[in-house]
DNA sequence: AACTCGGTCAACCGCAGGATA
DNA sequence: CTATCCTGCGGTTGACCGAGT
């Protein structure tokens, strides 16, 4: 199920993601954003399309993410949101916070299609999985409040959840990874809490008048603060910038 | 052991629509 | 109002895997 690697006309690498890459990609998700899917691959340092980076985040990459071991609940309201809803997978999938459209998809392509076209109580199933549906969206609106303040707990892969090319120990590594991570960014929201970050009065400094991407420690491009206005943004000179380093 | 074939799933592609200049 | 850019969606493809022969 891995893609040969191989290189469109623009330079830009197609085909499976390695671990460095999805490393690059995570870290720089975390610490910055997906600020700009377009522009984000060249800050991150990776020759991918903002499409094949945004897809591998959504898919495999973003917290939390769920992969497989469908239940039978899942399974039956998945059936019934496609029975009212047809194709729309984005809609469906906006019932399972976790679990992506693309893999939803996949799952009523290889299982449930099959299911449908074999089974003939597809009223008594609507009818049973109506009420389930409202439960489990009540269940997700609780499980979504208890993410906002337990957000360092998304953050943790599960090694099942890692790229399958990959060795055991180097899903391992990855998963410390993120992990370190998010320790790090956690002690930076700690410092900022303790301190007098939210006590002192927000001063804009309108001296400055240029605010170029910089480098940070890890090697990533920092991209100009999203607190910069728009119209500045927009009059910005990425690539001139990149020259100066 | 070698081969075939269907199942599976990650990733790509093209298009539509919203946002912005 | 129009053109361009960007994002998100749904369909499709390609390659691995395991069961069957």
């Amino acid at each position: 199920m891995v893609r040969t690697t191989c290189y469109d006309e623009n330079g830009r690498k197609k085909g499976s993601w390695t671990l460095e890459e999805d490393k690059k990609l995570a870290a720089y998700i975390t610490k910055y954003g997906s600020w700009n899917w377009r522009q984000l691959p060249k800050y991150a340092g990776l020759a991918r399309c903002g499409k094949s980076c945004r897809l591998r985040w959504i898919n495999h990459l973003r917290p939390n993410v769920k992969r497989g071991n469908y239940t039978e609940e899942e399974d039956e309201i998945i059936l019934n949101l496609h029975a009212q809803l047809g194709n729309k997978w984005s809609m469906i999938a906006a019932h399972f916070p976790e679990r992506s459209d693309n893999e939803i998809k996949n799952h009523w392509h290889t299982t449930l299609k099959k299911r449908t076209a074999t089974t003939n109580n597809k009223n008594n199933i609507e009818s049973n999985t109506r009420r389930k549906i409202t439960s489990v969206e009540n269940q997700n609106a609780s499980a979504n409040n208890n993410n906002n303040n337990n957000m360092h707990e998304n953050i943790v892969l599960e090694s099942s959840e890692w790229s399958p090319n990959e060795s055991s120990s180097e899903a391992l590594s990855s998963i410390d990874y993120q992990q370190d991570i998010f320790q790090e960014e956690l002690a930076n929201l700690e410092e900022i809490t303790s301190g007098s970050f939210w006590t002192q009065p927000f001063e804009v400094d309108t001296k400055i008048d240029f605010v170029a991407p910089s480098i940070d420690y890890c090697g990533l491009v920092c991209p100009p603060s999203p607190f910069i206005p728009h119209e500045f943004l927009s009059s910005f000179d990425f690539d001139d910038c990149n020259n100066y380093w």
